[in-house]
DNA sequence: GCCGTTTTCGGCCCGACTGTTTTCAGTCG
């Protein structure tokens, strides 16, 4: 089992206790190492394997843990999870989706009523049965019925990318309230995750009342789900949530670290808190005076309320409870990569397989954003619905570039291509092709559903042929609609490092592959990480940033990402000294 | 279930809002 699973099974005990109503502590230890693990840089079996370490030795693991862990690792399953699956249908973890329906009273529908399905509670709400129970009543049988509805959509997250313009927007209409002072987004928005579920709006103004008429008035409203002194939620009609928070001047910064989080990070950050003997809480930091009563000695800002914690002002990138605590403590935080250190894009297509832009046209819209070089990647032929290119096209687009070359001295243009790795191995060109590009990417398309073995074997594949540069989105993952592929990084970060080739971050809003995860492991492993746009228009280049926000979340530098490079110096990363040719 | 310069028990982040209550439990972030 490899991490995500192990992860998965935690969170899945978690749920099944929650239903239970077991003890909350107990709950957050599984959700905390399902967390701790599916974040960790290596696999646990890694760790499990090395003589010299301990499961015990990751933070939140204790021995009742690392023994469940081991016996995942050895097994594939856990009799604890058999048992709390054969006392609750795994059906009802949907009843938890229903916003406002927590464990205690949805465990009360199927104790009392013995509703486990989505389908057996709506039955239940219609004919009236719910409000008679104790601590429900006619408007949570309303809510529970519209809740419904919204529980299969309400699941999906909605990319960074398409939340960005919603955020913006609604910036942009608060302008127009009065007596705003402040005003910041927060929550995973502002962590740049890669997926959005909410909003969180944070406002400064001492008429929150006329604040939040205003926020009830931004265009996609179409529900006000809740409103009271100071809080207020609402959803729009894509059905995505947004919640308001008015705060005092003086409880800003506190505020808006509280909701940026993560809840992880805050639940660490309120722990180191507590060890100073001081409370922190979204008005501030206070210290309890001799007579008991509170001294806020922080939260105008958030630089503010981190220094009063003697900790730095983390980037709300990094801030997921991973590593950023123990780098606090070891020095000075990482100089996270920004997109003004990119100088070129090696991932792009044009009208030559399905890109939407011309040749001339991708090179223009690479020089208006001041790349210094930009690789054209189109596809090769076993990519037949995206027109692939075989020797004969691919040369002639080659010579193409280089009559195209003489006239632009601007920008380096590189001859590249997105050569597909084959579901039976190999690649889909012949060497001496590849030999004279400047620049190829290898990637899966096809042959995706095969085991872990062979699909890390084709990508191993790929790395040891010399002409191979980097191998573009390496999980295959679709956020929201496909699963990462069954690969074994491990094998391929070794690989990668012996063979000097690069891994890319695809700055597509809807693979962001490799993931922040991954990109840490891979950094870990030494590899630098190319982040390309992978365009399909001229547009497309624009979703570098995309790209790079990831990569800070991974805790990238500049010097960890190979295109911040001039192009000579990311030959020479490759360990290749020629020059290309002109 | 984890953890320890308050160390093997007794803690574990903390507050806002809603609905169903009549002082609070549940839910959410």
């Amino acid at each position: 089992m490899d991490n995500g699973q192990i992860a998965a099974v935690f969170d899945q005990i978690a749920d099944l206790l929650e239903f239970q109503a077991a003890n909350p502590f107990r709950i957050r230890a599984y959700r905390n190492a399902a967390r701790t693990i599916r974040d960790l840089p290596e696999p646990v079996a890694a760790i499990a394997a090395d003589s010299g370490r301990k499961l015990t030795d990751i933070a939140g693991i204790g021995k009742d843990l690392a023994d469940k862990v081991a016996t995942l690792l050895r097994t594939g399953s856990l009799p604890m999870l058999d048992e709390l699956l054969a006392e609750i249908p795994p059906s009802v973890l949907a009843l938890l989706r229903i916003p406002g329906l927590g464990p205690k009273r949805a465990a009360l529908l199927f104790r009392a009523r013995n509703i486990a399905t989505l389908d057996q509670l709506r039955a239940a709400c219609e004919s009236q049965q719910i409000r008679t129970l104790k601590g429900f009543g006619a408007k949570t049988e309303q809510a529970i019925l519209a809740g419904i509805d919204l529980a299969v959509r309400a699941a999906q997250r909605i990319y960074w990318a398409d939340a960005e313009p919603i955020a913006c927007a609604l910036v942009e209409h608060m302008r127009s309230a009065r007596h705003v002072e402040q005003m910041e987004m927060a929550g995973s928005y502002r962590r740049r995750k890669d997926t959005v579920g909410d909003l969180d709006l944070l406002v400064v103004s001492e008429r929150a009342a006329d604040v939040m008429d205003c926020f009830g008035r931004f265009a996609s409203v179409v529900e006000v789900l809740a409103r009271g002194a100071t809080k207020m939620s609402v959803r729009t009609a894509g059905g995505l949530q947004i919640d308001l928070r008015v705060v005092p001047a003086e409880s800003f910064g506190a505020a808006l670290q509280y909701f940026t989080g993560s809840q992880q990070h805050n639940v660490m950050l309120r722990a180191i808190a507590r060890q100073r003997g001081l409370k922190i809480n979204e008005w501030g930091v206070f210290r309890t005076r001799d007579d008991g009563s509170q001294e806020q000695i922080a939260g105008r800002t958030e630089q503010e309320v981190y220094a009063a914690l003697e900790l730095p002002c983390f980037p709300p990138e990094l801030r997921e409870a991973r590593a950023e605590f123990e780098w606090a403590k070891a020095g000075p935080l990482p100089q996270l990569i920004q997109l003004d250190d990119i100088r070129g894009d090696l991932h792009a297509h044009t009208d030559a397989s399905d890109g939407q832009a011309t040749l001339a046209q991708m090179i223009d819209a690479a020089r208006q954003r001041k790349l210094e070089y930009l690789a054209i990647t189109d596809h090769s032929k076993r990519v037949t619905m995206a027109h692939g290119l075989g020797p004969a096209r691919l040369r002639r687009q080659w010579a193409t570039i280089d009559s195209l070359r003489k006239n632009r001295s601007d920008i380096r243009v590189l001859k590249g291509v997105e050569c597909d790795i084959l579901e039976q191995g190999g690649l889909d060109l012949p060497d001496e092709v590849l030999a004279d590009a400047d620049w190829v990417v290898a990637s899966i398309h096809y042959g995706q559903n095969q085991s872990r073995a062979r699909i890390t074997q084709r990508i191993l594949g790929a790395i040891e042929n010399p002409h191979v540069s980097a191998i573009a989105h390496p999980t295959g993952r679709l956020i929201n609609r496909r699963r990462p592929y069954e690969v074994d990084l491990e094998a391929v970060f070794a690989a990668a490092r012996r063979h000097h080739k690069l891994l890319e971050l695809n700055a597509h809003p809807s693979r962001l592959d490799l993931d922040d995860v991954a990109c840490a492991a891979a950094r870990q492993h030494g590899i630098p990480i190319v982040i390309g746009t992978d365009a399909h228009s001229t547009d497309g280049l624009d979703a570098m940033r995309y790209g790079v926000l990831q990569a800070r979340r991974a805790g990238l530098t500049k010097e960890d990402v190979a295109n911040t490079r001039t192009w000579d110096q990311v030959q020479r990363l490759l360990g290749r000294r020629r020059q290309p040719r002109q």
